[in-house]
DNA sequence: AATTGTCTTTGCGCTGGCGCAAACAAAAGC
DNA sequence: GCTTTTGTTTGCGCCAGCGCAAAGACAATT
Protein backbone atom coordinates (compact mmCIF):
# COMPACT_ATOMS: atom_id res chain seq x y z
CA UNK A 1 0.00 0.00 0.00
CA UNK A 2 2.77 2.27 0.40
CA UNK A 3 4.41 1.08 -2.42
CA UNK A 4 3.02 3.49 -4.79
CA UNK A 5 4.25 6.47 -2.43
CA UNK A 6 7.60 5.58 -3.19
CA UNK A 7 9.67 6.84 -6.15
CA UNK A 8 11.12 4.59 -8.42
CA UNK A 9 14.59 6.35 -7.07
CA UNK A 10 13.87 5.41 -3.80
CA UNK A 11 12.95 2.20 -4.43
CA UNK A 12 15.70 1.68 -6.58
CA UNK A 13 18.02 2.72 -3.40
CA UNK A 14 16.09 0.82 -0.89
CA UNK A 15 17.14 -2.89 -3.05
CA UNK A 16 20.54 -1.91 -2.24
CA UNK A 17 20.24 -1.19 1.31
CA UNK A 18 22.31 -4.18 3.29
CA UNK A 19 19.00 -5.47 4.89
CA UNK A 20 17.46 -6.33 1.79
CA UNK A 21 20.84 -7.74 0.01
CA UNK A 22 20.49 -10.60 -2.21
CA UNK A 23 16.88 -11.09 -2.02
CA UNK A 24 14.47 -12.15 -4.40
CA UNK A 25 13.00 -8.98 -6.40
CA UNK A 26 9.34 -10.21 -5.33
CA UNK A 27 10.18 -10.63 -1.99
CA UNK A 28 11.35 -7.31 -1.37
CA UNK A 29 8.42 -5.90 -3.59
CA UNK A 30 6.22 -7.30 -0.90
CA UNK A 31 8.46 -6.01 1.89
CA UNK A 32 8.57 -2.64 0.36
CA UNK A 33 4.64 -2.96 -0.31
CA UNK A 34 3.75 -3.59 3.80
CA UNK A 35 6.13 -0.77 4.39
CA UNK A 36 4.38 2.18 6.45
CA UNK A 37 6.19 6.02 6.29
CA UNK A 38 6.71 8.33 8.67
CA UNK A 39 8.43 11.89 8.69
CA UNK A 40 9.36 13.60 11.85
CA UNK A 41 10.63 17.02 11.95
CA UNK A 42 13.75 17.80 13.12
CA UNK A 43 14.32 17.64 17.04
CA UNK A 44 11.78 15.17 17.26
CA UNK A 45 11.68 11.43 17.99
CA UNK A 46 11.17 8.41 16.07
CA UNK A 47 11.10 6.76 19.60
CA UNK A 48 12.78 7.46 22.55
CA UNK A 49 14.94 5.23 24.79
CA UNK A 50 12.84 2.23 27.29
CA UNK A 51 9.56 2.58 24.69
CA UNK A 52 8.53 -0.61 23.47
CA UNK A 53 10.88 -1.76 20.99
CA UNK A 54 8.20 -2.84 18.13
CA UNK A 55 9.34 -1.24 14.89
CA UNK A 56 11.97 -1.42 12.94
CA UNK A 57 13.11 1.68 10.41
CA UNK A 58 14.49 2.56 7.56
CA UNK A 59 15.80 5.99 6.92
CA UNK A 60 14.93 7.31 3.72
CA UNK A 61 16.24 11.23 4.61
CA UNK A 62 17.19 13.21 6.95
CA UNK A 63 19.68 12.70 9.71
CA UNK A 64 19.28 10.91 12.96
CA UNK A 65 20.77 10.89 16.70
CA UNK A 66 21.00 7.75 18.30
CA UNK A 67 22.13 8.35 21.82
CA UNK A 68 21.54 6.55 25.09
CA UNK A 69 21.11 8.89 28.66
CA UNK A 70 22.89 7.85 31.58
CA UNK A 71 21.21 7.22 34.43
CA UNK A 72 22.13 10.93 36.20
CA UNK A 73 21.19 12.63 32.68
CA UNK A 74 24.54 12.33 30.76
CA UNK A 75 24.23 11.48 27.30
CA UNK A 76 26.30 9.53 24.83
CA UNK A 77 26.02 10.03 21.04
CA UNK A 78 26.33 6.66 19.73
CA UNK A 79 25.73 6.92 15.80
CA UNK A 80 24.73 9.38 13.40
CA UNK A 81 23.18 7.87 10.37
CA UNK A 82 21.95 9.36 7.12
CA UNK A 83 19.71 8.24 4.48
CA UNK A 84 19.59 4.19 4.01
CA UNK A 85 20.34 3.26 7.37
CA UNK A 86 18.56 0.58 9.20
CA UNK A 87 17.69 2.06 13.27
CA UNK A 88 15.52 0.28 15.87
CA UNK A 89 16.82 -3.27 14.75
CA UNK A 90 16.94 -4.34 18.25
CA UNK A 91 13.44 -5.04 18.04
CA UNK A 92 14.17 -7.81 15.48
CA UNK A 93 15.86 -9.57 18.49
CA UNK A 94 13.03 -9.53 20.62
CA UNK A 95 14.56 -6.52 22.55
CA UNK A 96 11.62 -5.86 24.60
CA UNK A 97 12.85 -1.83 24.66
CA UNK A 98 14.76 0.46 22.94
CA UNK A 99 17.81 0.94 24.61
CA UNK A 100 18.40 4.22 22.59
CA UNK A 101 16.79 7.36 22.01
CA UNK A 102 16.36 8.23 17.83
CA UNK A 103 16.31 11.79 17.46
CA UNK A 104 16.43 13.75 14.34
CA UNK A 105 18.86 16.57 13.97
CA UNK A 106 16.69 17.51 10.48
CA UNK A 107 13.54 16.77 9.38
CA UNK A 108 13.68 13.12 8.50
CA UNK A 109 11.37 10.81 6.62
CA UNK A 110 11.70 6.81 7.10
CA UNK A 111 9.50 3.42 6.19
CA UNK A 112 9.31 1.37 8.89
CA UNK A 113 7.73 -2.17 9.73
CA UNK A 114 6.30 -3.68 12.88
CA UNK A 115 8.44 -6.46 13.65
CA UNK A 116 5.95 -9.08 13.71
CA UNK A 117 5.56 -8.40 10.45
CA UNK A 118 9.49 -8.58 9.35
CA UNK A 119 9.67 -11.28 11.56
CA UNK A 120 7.01 -13.27 9.26
CA UNK A 121 9.51 -12.64 6.23
CA UNK A 122 12.38 -13.72 7.76
CA UNK A 123 10.87 -17.18 8.59
CA UNK A 124 10.69 -17.77 4.65
CA UNK A 125 13.46 -16.31 4.14
CA UNK A 126 16.87 -17.19 5.76
CA UNK A 127 18.66 -14.78 3.82
CA UNK A 128 16.70 -11.85 5.22
CA UNK A 129 17.79 -13.11 8.60
CA UNK A 130 21.60 -13.31 7.69
CA UNK A 131 21.38 -9.53 6.21
CA UNK A 132 20.29 -8.89 9.92
CA UNK A 133 22.74 -10.83 11.36
CA UNK A 134 25.63 -9.56 9.49
CA UNK A 135 24.13 -5.66 9.94
CA UNK A 136 24.15 -6.86 13.63
CA UNK A 137 28.09 -8.23 13.52
CA UNK A 138 28.73 -5.03 12.23
CA UNK A 139 27.57 -2.89 14.78
CA UNK A 140 29.43 -5.47 17.05
CA UNK A 141 32.34 -4.80 15.68
CA UNK A 142 32.20 -0.96 15.41
CA UNK A 143 31.36 -0.78 19.15
CA UNK A 144 34.36 -3.10 19.99
CA UNK A 145 36.90 -1.28 18.23
CA UNK A 146 34.68 1.92 19.52
CA UNK A 147 35.86 0.41 23.45
CA UNK A 148 39.39 0.07 22.26
CA UNK A 149 39.84 3.55 21.02
CA UNK A 150 37.59 4.85 24.42
CA UNK A 151 39.97 2.39 26.30
CA UNK A 152 43.54 3.48 25.09
CA UNK A 153 43.45 6.41 23.39
CA UNK A 154 43.92 10.21 23.84
CA UNK A 155 40.65 12.75 23.18
CA UNK A 156 42.72 14.26 20.33
CA UNK A 157 42.85 10.80 17.91
CA UNK A 158 39.29 9.94 19.24
CA UNK A 159 37.99 13.26 17.96
CA UNK A 160 39.94 13.20 14.49
CA UNK A 161 38.47 9.86 14.13
CA UNK A 162 35.02 10.72 15.20
CA UNK A 163 35.16 13.42 12.45
CA UNK A 164 36.56 11.67 9.90
CA UNK A 165 34.14 8.48 10.58
CA UNK A 166 31.35 11.47 9.58
CA UNK A 167 33.15 13.14 7.08
CA UNK A 168 32.99 9.50 5.07
CA UNK A 169 28.93 9.22 6.22
CA UNK A 170 27.98 12.87 5.15
CA UNK A 171 31.08 14.67 3.77
CA UNK A 172 30.23 16.86 0.92
CA UNK A 173 32.72 18.89 -1.27
CA UNK A 174 33.08 22.91 -0.89
CA UNK A 175 35.82 25.16 -2.04
CA UNK A 176 37.68 24.68 1.12
CA UNK A 177 37.79 21.05 1.77
CA UNK A 178 35.04 18.70 3.00
CA UNK A 179 32.13 19.91 4.64
CA UNK A 180 30.44 18.36 7.56
CA UNK A 181 27.08 17.91 6.30
CA UNK A 182 25.30 18.05 9.40
CA UNK A 183 24.47 20.34 12.06
CA UNK A 184 26.82 19.11 14.89
CA UNK A 185 27.90 20.95 18.13
CA UNK A 186 30.72 20.95 20.26
CA UNK A 187 28.72 19.34 22.86
CA UNK A 188 27.54 16.24 20.20
CA UNK A 189 31.10 15.83 19.12
CA UNK A 190 31.79 15.32 22.73
CA UNK A 191 28.79 12.88 23.90
CA UNK A 192 30.47 10.74 20.86
CA UNK A 193 34.46 10.63 22.12
CA UNK A 194 33.70 10.61 25.44
CA UNK A 195 34.83 14.37 26.81
CA UNK A 196 33.32 17.55 27.20
CA UNK A 197 32.55 20.33 24.95
CA UNK A 198 35.40 22.30 26.46
CA UNK A 199 38.01 19.78 25.20
CA UNK A 200 36.28 19.67 22.21
CA UNK A 201 36.43 23.24 21.73
CA UNK A 202 40.16 23.65 22.48
CA UNK A 203 40.97 20.88 20.21
CA UNK A 204 39.11 22.39 17.22
CA UNK A 205 40.75 25.79 17.67
CA UNK A 206 44.39 24.48 17.56
CA UNK A 207 43.56 22.26 14.25
CA UNK A 208 42.15 25.25 12.80
CA UNK A 209 45.05 27.95 13.92
CA UNK A 210 47.33 24.76 12.23
CA UNK A 211 44.97 25.03 9.14
CA UNK A 212 43.81 21.65 9.01
CA UNK A 213 39.79 22.28 9.33
CA UNK A 214 37.60 25.65 9.32
CA UNK A 215 35.06 26.11 11.52
CA UNK A 216 31.95 27.83 12.85
CA UNK A 217 28.59 27.60 14.44
CA UNK A 218 27.51 23.78 14.06
CA UNK A 219 29.86 23.39 11.59
CA UNK A 220 33.04 21.74 10.07
CA UNK A 221 35.27 21.96 6.59
CA UNK A 222 37.71 20.00 6.53
CA UNK A 223 40.89 21.64 4.74
CA UNK A 224 43.49 19.35 5.05
CA UNK A 225 41.83 15.35 5.47
CA UNK A 226 45.62 14.10 5.39
CA UNK A 227 46.27 16.19 8.49
CA UNK A 228 43.77 14.57 10.25
CA UNK A 229 44.02 11.08 9.37
CA UNK A 230 47.98 11.51 10.48
CA UNK A 231 46.43 12.28 14.12
CA UNK A 232 43.76 9.49 13.98
CA UNK A 233 46.36 7.03 12.81
CA UNK A 234 49.79 6.28 14.61
CA UNK A 235 51.25 7.85 11.92
CA UNK A 236 55.08 9.35 12.16
CA UNK A 237 55.21 12.10 14.23
CA UNK A 238 53.23 15.12 13.01
CA UNK A 239 55.79 18.16 12.84
CA UNK A 240 53.81 22.05 13.11
CA UNK B 1 29.73 -38.68 15.21
CA UNK B 2 31.42 -36.11 18.18
CA UNK B 3 27.32 -36.93 19.75
CA UNK B 4 28.49 -40.36 21.37
CA UNK B 5 31.83 -38.67 22.98
CA UNK B 6 29.33 -36.40 24.53
CA UNK B 7 28.05 -36.92 28.25
CA UNK B 8 24.62 -36.92 28.35
CA UNK B 9 24.99 -34.37 30.82
CA UNK B 10 26.69 -32.43 28.26
CA UNK B 11 23.86 -33.05 25.92
CA UNK B 12 21.56 -31.30 28.33
CA UNK B 13 23.70 -28.50 28.60
CA UNK B 14 23.69 -27.62 25.47
CA UNK B 15 20.32 -28.18 24.65
CA UNK B 16 19.34 -25.56 26.93
CA UNK B 17 22.65 -22.60 25.22
CA UNK B 18 20.92 -19.66 23.87
CA UNK B 19 22.21 -20.72 20.14
CA UNK B 20 19.77 -23.82 19.97
CA UNK B 21 16.79 -22.70 22.08
CA UNK B 22 13.58 -23.19 20.80
CA UNK B 23 14.92 -25.64 18.32
CA UNK B 24 13.23 -29.08 17.50
CA UNK B 25 15.05 -31.80 19.69
CA UNK B 26 15.99 -33.87 16.17
CA UNK B 27 17.25 -30.38 14.92
CA UNK B 28 19.54 -29.85 17.57
CA UNK B 29 20.69 -33.49 17.48
CA UNK B 30 22.05 -33.59 13.89
CA UNK B 31 23.52 -30.21 14.80
CA UNK B 32 25.14 -31.77 18.03
CA UNK B 33 25.96 -34.89 15.94
CA UNK B 34 28.56 -32.45 13.54
CA UNK B 35 30.04 -30.82 16.07
CA UNK B 36 33.68 -31.07 16.52
CA UNK B 37 35.77 -30.82 19.91
CA UNK B 38 39.20 -29.24 20.28
CA UNK B 39 40.72 -29.21 23.63
CA UNK B 40 43.21 -26.01 24.41
CA UNK B 41 45.60 -25.85 27.36
CA UNK B 42 46.09 -23.09 29.01
CA UNK B 43 47.51 -20.04 28.01
CA UNK B 44 47.61 -21.24 24.31
CA UNK B 45 44.64 -19.67 21.85
CA UNK B 46 41.39 -21.29 20.00
CA UNK B 47 41.96 -18.50 17.23
CA UNK B 48 43.89 -15.39 16.93
CA UNK B 49 42.53 -11.74 16.23
CA UNK B 50 43.51 -11.70 11.89
CA UNK B 51 42.92 -15.55 11.25
CA UNK B 52 40.26 -16.37 8.79
CA UNK B 53 36.95 -16.66 10.83
CA UNK B 54 35.79 -20.17 9.40
CA UNK B 55 35.04 -21.66 12.89
CA UNK B 56 31.95 -21.32 15.01
CA UNK B 57 33.11 -22.25 18.62
CA UNK B 58 30.73 -22.93 22.18
CA UNK B 59 33.21 -23.74 25.14
CA UNK B 60 32.22 -26.90 26.90
CA UNK B 61 34.72 -26.46 29.82
CA UNK B 62 37.51 -24.25 30.92
CA UNK B 63 37.95 -20.32 30.88
CA UNK B 64 38.12 -18.45 27.49
CA UNK B 65 39.21 -14.67 27.04
CA UNK B 66 38.65 -12.51 23.97
CA UNK B 67 40.71 -9.56 23.44
CA UNK B 68 42.07 -7.18 21.05
CA UNK B 69 45.26 -5.66 20.35
CA UNK B 70 45.70 -2.31 19.53
CA UNK B 71 48.02 -1.37 16.73
CA UNK B 72 50.52 -0.40 18.81
CA UNK B 73 50.18 -3.46 21.17
CA UNK B 74 48.27 -2.97 23.96
CA UNK B 75 45.65 -5.36 25.04
CA UNK B 76 41.91 -4.78 25.53
CA UNK B 77 40.48 -7.64 27.48
CA UNK B 78 36.65 -7.61 25.78
CA UNK B 79 35.16 -10.02 27.51
CA UNK B 80 36.14 -13.50 29.45
CA UNK B 81 33.30 -16.37 29.13
CA UNK B 82 32.88 -19.38 30.80
CA UNK B 83 31.05 -23.06 29.44
CA UNK B 84 28.23 -22.90 27.85
CA UNK B 85 28.89 -19.57 25.63
CA UNK B 86 29.04 -19.09 22.36
CA UNK B 87 32.51 -17.35 20.94
CA UNK B 88 33.86 -16.89 17.66
CA UNK B 89 30.49 -16.34 16.67
CA UNK B 90 31.07 -13.24 14.38
CA UNK B 91 32.00 -16.03 11.57
CA UNK B 92 28.26 -16.75 11.03
CA UNK B 93 28.19 -12.94 9.56
CA UNK B 94 30.44 -13.75 7.06
CA UNK B 95 32.94 -11.87 9.04
CA UNK B 96 35.91 -12.23 6.75
CA UNK B 97 38.74 -12.74 10.33
CA UNK B 98 38.27 -12.68 14.04
CA UNK B 99 38.81 -9.31 15.06
CA UNK B 100 39.71 -10.84 18.71
CA UNK B 101 42.52 -13.42 20.05
CA UNK B 102 40.25 -16.57 22.00
CA UNK B 103 42.94 -17.65 24.56
CA UNK B 104 42.26 -19.85 27.32
CA UNK B 105 42.68 -19.02 31.03
CA UNK B 106 42.67 -22.37 31.81
CA UNK B 107 42.89 -25.78 30.24
CA UNK B 108 39.48 -25.75 27.79
CA UNK B 109 37.91 -27.43 25.63
CA UNK B 110 34.97 -26.49 22.78
CA UNK B 111 32.89 -27.71 20.39
CA UNK B 112 32.97 -26.06 16.79
CA UNK B 113 31.58 -26.37 13.72
CA UNK B 114 32.83 -25.09 10.44
CA UNK B 115 30.74 -21.59 9.85
CA UNK B 116 29.48 -23.42 6.25
CA UNK B 117 28.00 -26.19 8.18
CA UNK B 118 26.12 -24.24 10.40
CA UNK B 119 25.15 -21.96 7.32
CA UNK B 120 23.12 -24.99 6.15
CA UNK B 121 21.24 -25.45 9.29
CA UNK B 122 20.73 -21.79 8.92
CA UNK B 123 19.03 -22.45 5.62
CA UNK B 124 16.37 -24.93 6.89
CA UNK B 125 16.09 -23.12 10.52
CA UNK B 126 15.09 -19.51 11.16
CA UNK B 127 14.50 -20.31 14.66
CA UNK B 128 18.55 -20.70 14.76
CA UNK B 129 19.38 -17.66 12.56
CA UNK B 130 17.00 -15.79 15.41
CA UNK B 131 18.89 -17.10 17.87
CA UNK B 132 22.06 -16.25 16.20
CA UNK B 133 20.31 -12.77 15.64
CA UNK B 134 19.51 -12.31 19.62
CA UNK B 135 23.00 -13.29 20.61
CA UNK B 136 24.86 -10.58 18.80
CA UNK B 137 21.53 -8.21 19.60
CA UNK B 138 22.85 -8.83 22.75
CA UNK B 139 26.54 -7.95 22.19
CA UNK B 140 25.59 -4.59 21.03
CA UNK B 141 24.12 -3.39 23.68
CA UNK B 142 26.11 -4.93 26.30
CA UNK B 143 29.31 -3.31 24.61
CA UNK B 144 26.76 0.11 23.66
CA UNK B 145 26.50 -0.08 27.62
CA UNK B 146 30.32 -0.53 28.68
CA UNK B 147 31.19 2.29 25.95
CA UNK B 148 28.93 4.84 27.81
CA UNK B 149 30.28 3.87 31.02
CA UNK B 150 33.47 4.02 29.65
CA UNK B 151 32.94 7.26 28.29
CA UNK B 152 31.24 8.81 31.06
CA UNK B 153 32.35 7.32 34.31
CA UNK B 154 35.18 7.39 36.32
CA UNK B 155 37.30 4.21 36.97
CA UNK B 156 36.17 2.91 40.51
CA UNK B 157 32.72 2.23 39.24
CA UNK B 158 34.06 0.50 36.07
CA UNK B 159 35.74 -1.62 38.04
CA UNK B 160 33.08 -2.40 40.06
CA UNK B 161 30.99 -2.91 37.39
CA UNK B 162 33.60 -5.38 36.13
CA UNK B 163 34.09 -7.16 38.81
CA UNK B 164 30.57 -7.62 39.84
CA UNK B 165 29.76 -8.82 35.81
CA UNK B 166 32.46 -11.20 36.69
CA UNK B 167 30.97 -13.09 39.89
CA UNK B 168 27.86 -13.13 38.22
CA UNK B 169 29.71 -15.69 35.40
CA UNK B 170 32.21 -16.77 37.44
CA UNK B 171 31.07 -16.08 41.54
CA UNK B 172 31.44 -19.28 43.86
CA UNK B 173 30.34 -19.07 47.74
CA UNK B 174 33.46 -19.54 50.08
CA UNK B 175 33.02 -18.85 53.52
CA UNK B 176 34.29 -15.22 53.28
CA UNK B 177 32.32 -14.14 50.76
CA UNK B 178 32.32 -14.78 46.88
CA UNK B 179 35.18 -15.92 45.13
CA UNK B 180 36.30 -15.06 41.52
CA UNK B 181 36.50 -18.33 40.38
CA UNK B 182 38.76 -17.14 37.98
CA UNK B 183 42.30 -16.30 37.63
CA UNK B 184 42.45 -13.20 36.96
CA UNK B 185 45.71 -9.99 37.08
CA UNK B 186 45.03 -6.99 38.10
CA UNK B 187 46.43 -6.18 34.63
CA UNK B 188 43.21 -8.16 33.34
CA UNK B 189 40.90 -5.69 34.96
CA UNK B 190 42.86 -3.08 34.36
CA UNK B 191 42.29 -3.86 30.27
CA UNK B 192 38.84 -4.58 30.86
CA UNK B 193 38.17 -0.86 32.50
CA UNK B 194 40.54 1.01 30.04
CA UNK B 195 42.94 1.96 32.97
CA UNK B 196 46.66 0.86 34.50
CA UNK B 197 47.39 -1.91 36.62
CA UNK B 198 48.33 0.85 39.27
CA UNK B 199 45.38 2.01 39.55
CA UNK B 200 43.39 -1.12 39.95
CA UNK B 201 45.89 -1.66 42.47
CA UNK B 202 45.66 1.47 44.00
CA UNK B 203 41.23 0.96 44.14
CA UNK B 204 41.80 -2.91 45.51
CA UNK B 205 43.53 -2.07 48.40
CA UNK B 206 41.75 0.64 49.20
CA UNK B 207 38.80 -1.49 49.05
CA UNK B 208 40.24 -4.03 51.10
CA UNK B 209 41.08 -1.74 53.68
CA UNK B 210 37.07 -1.34 54.00
CA UNK B 211 36.05 -4.55 54.18
CA UNK B 212 34.62 -4.79 50.90
CA UNK B 213 36.87 -7.64 49.53
CA UNK B 214 39.68 -9.81 50.23
CA UNK B 215 42.26 -9.86 47.32
CA UNK B 216 45.18 -12.33 46.71
CA UNK B 217 47.73 -13.10 43.86
CA UNK B 218 45.01 -13.30 40.95
CA UNK B 219 41.89 -14.37 43.12
CA UNK B 220 39.47 -11.83 44.71
CA UNK B 221 36.63 -12.67 47.41
CA UNK B 222 33.92 -10.19 47.46
CA UNK B 223 32.88 -9.69 51.44
CA UNK B 224 30.00 -7.59 50.73
CA UNK B 225 28.62 -7.44 47.35
CA UNK B 226 25.88 -4.65 48.25
CA UNK B 227 29.14 -2.42 49.10
CA UNK B 228 30.52 -2.90 45.41
CA UNK B 229 26.67 -2.65 44.38
CA UNK B 230 26.53 1.01 46.03
CA UNK B 231 30.03 1.95 44.53
CA UNK B 232 28.39 0.31 40.92
CA UNK B 233 25.49 2.15 40.60
CA UNK B 234 24.81 5.82 41.49
CA UNK B 235 23.47 4.86 44.76
CA UNK B 236 23.49 7.56 47.76
CA UNK B 237 26.48 8.72 48.92
CA UNK B 238 28.68 6.08 51.00
CA UNK B 239 29.70 6.92 53.70
CA UNK B 240 33.07 5.29 55.13
C1' DA C 1 66.72 -23.25 50.51
C1' DA C 2 67.78 -20.65 47.07
C1' DT C 3 66.54 -18.89 42.54
C1' DT C 4 63.69 -17.14 39.08
C1' DG C 5 59.67 -15.31 37.17
C1' DT C 6 55.39 -13.31 37.74
C1' DC C 7 52.24 -10.50 40.14
C1' DT C 8 51.24 -6.81 43.47
C1' DT C 9 51.77 -2.67 46.20
C1' DT C 10 52.84 2.04 47.03
C1' DG C 11 55.46 6.54 47.04
C1' DC C 12 56.06 10.29 44.12
C1' DG C 13 55.79 13.67 40.57
C1' DC C 14 53.43 14.97 36.62
C1' DT C 15 49.88 16.10 33.16
C1' DG C 16 45.78 15.55 30.32
C1' DG C 17 41.69 16.82 30.61
C1' DC C 18 37.78 18.61 33.50
C1' DG C 19 34.66 22.19 34.50
C1' DC C 20 33.54 26.81 36.25
C1' DA C 21 33.04 31.41 34.78
C1' DA C 22 32.79 34.97 31.78
C1' DA C 23 32.93 36.95 27.41
C1' DC C 24 31.86 36.61 22.69
C1' DA C 25 29.25 35.21 18.28
C1' DA C 26 25.57 33.82 15.55
C1' DA C 27 20.89 32.68 14.93
C1' DA C 28 16.06 33.15 15.92
C1' DG C 29 12.26 35.54 17.68
C1' DC C 30 9.69 39.83 18.54
C1' DG D 1 16.18 47.15 15.14
C1' DC D 2 16.61 44.99 19.78
C1' DT D 3 16.37 40.94 22.77
C1' DT D 4 16.72 36.18 23.70
C1' DT D 5 18.46 31.83 22.92
C1' DT D 6 21.81 28.86 21.68
C1' DG D 7 26.34 27.77 20.62
C1' DT D 8 31.52 28.81 21.02
C1' DT D 9 35.93 30.28 22.94
C1' DT D 10 39.39 30.77 26.41
C1' DG D 11 41.60 31.80 30.97
C1' DC D 12 42.36 29.58 35.13
C1' DG D 13 42.71 26.38 38.90
C1' DC D 14 42.38 21.81 40.07
C1' DC D 15 42.51 16.73 40.50
C1' DA D 16 41.88 11.92 38.86
C1' DG D 17 44.51 9.01 37.08
C1' DC D 18 48.96 7.89 34.75
C1' DG D 19 53.30 5.69 34.86
C1' DC D 20 58.04 5.22 36.59
C1' DA D 21 60.65 3.00 40.03
C1' DA D 22 61.56 0.17 43.62
C1' DA D 23 60.31 -2.99 47.00
C1' DG D 24 57.60 -6.75 48.51
C1' DA D 25 54.83 -11.22 48.04
C1' DC D 26 53.78 -15.47 46.15
C1' DA D 27 54.36 -19.64 43.18
C1' DA D 28 56.98 -22.66 40.62
C1' DT D 29 61.49 -24.74 39.57
C1' DT D 30 66.04 -26.52 40.60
Amino acid sequence: MALQKLSPTVIEGLTQIPLLKDLPADLIASILNVAQRRAVEEGSAFFFQGDPAEKVYVLLEGRVKLFQLTPDGQQVLLRVIGPWSLFGAIALAHGEFYPVTAQTAQNSTALYWPVSVLMGFINKSPQLAMNALQIMAGHVQEFQDRFRELATERVERRLARAILRLTSQTGKKVPEGILLNLPITRQDLAEMTGTTLYTVSRILSQWESQGLIQSGREKIIICFPHGLVNIAEDLPARQT
